[in-house]
DNA sequence: GTATGCTTTCGGC
DNA sequence: TTACGGCCGAAAGCATAC
């Protein structure tokens, strides 16, 4: 019996391909005379006029004030005057451009992970012969070929590994291009907030505040142990290894989606089951089609609630066995509603239905495989 | 103690 | 002063089984 391989992994170059501002910079892709303006793009919930909140903004909106997740209306007053344009997300249409964009980038990549609509790991170890600088040139290449096939920019790091090539694409936006050699890497890091770690947000960033960690130099300063005790076993040898700029996880193709999910504004506030009901009710349905769509069944079910607070409250029911079945979807999600609705006083704004643990084949067929 | 599965919450885009 | 989406994966928290 051979022992497991615990040495050193080989070192490895990797990039993380960054599609800027990507919902309005397509729209401005198919739409050139947006250029020079602010640009917006929408989520509107369709309760009133202006309610829903901004997806994404181009970098004129964001001088302004305009980021993803602000309201709509704050947005307007914010660029009043200024001759934007507020625009409506069109999903097919970044898929489709999104898609475009992969296809492109896949063939540049030994090894090739897609983690958003606009964002992929490259891993480009063998290509590059371990080399930086023909690494540089591949992204180079990917830039220009984007470009030019499909006018859009991106922004690109390059590292030795997924989290240093993340880090590194953030610093230099949009159409940006930097390069993390491994003997550059403490005086890369060391000076950055620790907020630029992916799994550190704002709450956990105000934590190490108080401790005296605000960079990630001061992260890698810190024992294990200390970490460890404070934010638990997993999450604290992660913050180590992280701020030592060490992260050994691999690029690798994505499977199938694990869940499927719909969610939707109420026209009104409402704590009346029938009208939250005929939502959900709609939302199975689309759900459904997506499932029949791509031959699967479902063995969770998710009912979501926001409340007019904005709280979010979930509740879910595994089954005893995979179904594609609608009935069952619609009927389970009522009884979710219905404790959810008994566990608090407040109406509800928003309503979502989620299906996971996604099996392949629909249950009819499923039976049938079960005789062989 | 460790593995596993389920429910709920968190947070990125 | 307020205003407020729709997805997704993963972590956290808990229970159960061995």
């Amino acid at each position: 019996m051979s022992q497991p391989n615990t040495g050193p992994s080989p070192a490895r170059i990797v990039m993380l391909v960054d599609l800027d501002y990507f919902y309005a910079q397509c729209e401005e892709r198919r739409n050139p005379s947006l250029r020079g303006k602010p640009v917006v793009v929408c989520v509107y919930s369709g309760r009133t006029e202006d309610s829903g909140v901004v997806s994404t903004a181009n970098y004129l909106a964001r001088e302004h004030g305009v980021n993803s997740g602000i309201p709509i209306s704050v947005a307007k007053s914010r660029l009043r005057g200024l001759d934007a344009a507020f625009l409506p997300v069109d999903h097919p249409f970044y898929d489709e451009m999104s898609d475009k964009v992969m296809t492109v980038l896949r063939d540049y990549a030994d090894r090739f992970e897609k983690v958003g609509i606009d964002e992929a790991y490259l891993d480009v170890t063998e290509r590059a012969r371990g080399n930086f600088g023909a690494a540089t040139e591949i992204a180079r290449s990917m830039k220009a070929e984007i470009k030019t096939q499909l006018g859009l920019t991106c922004s690109i790091g390059i590292g030795p590994n997924r989290l240093v090539a993340k880090i590194a694409a953030d610093v230099n936006k949009p159409d940006g291009l930097t390069v993390v050699k491994p003997e550059a890497l403490q005086g890369f890091l060391y000076p950055l907030p620790v907020g630029s770690l992916i799994g550190v947000g704002k709450r956990t960033e105000d934590k190490l505040k108080t401790l005296g960690i605000g960079t990630i130099g001061d992260l890698a300063h810190s024992s294990e142990k200390t970490l460890t005790d404070l934010f638990g076993q997993k999450q604290g040898t992660y913050f180590h290894k992280a701020a030592n700029g060490i992260d050994d996880t691999p690029v690798q193709e994505r499977g199938e989606a694990l869940s499927i999910s719909r969610i939707s504004t109420l026209r009104g506030d409402t704590r009346d089951l029938k009208v939250v009901t005929e939502l959900t009710d709609r939302l199975c349905d689309e759900i459904r089609s997506r499932i029949v769509e791509k031959n699967l069944s479902f063995t969770s079910i998710t009912a979501i609630a926001i409340a007019k607070d904005l709280t979010i409250h979930t509740k879910s029911k595994t089954l005893d066995e995979p179904t594609d079945r609608i009935d069952v979807l619609k009927s389970t999600m009522t009884r979710l509603f219905e404790r959810l609705l008994g566990e608090s006083e407040l109406p509800l704004r928003r309503a979502g239905v989620r299906v996971s643990g996604l099996t392949k084949g629909g249950a009819s067929e499923r039976r049938l495989t079960d005789f062989a």
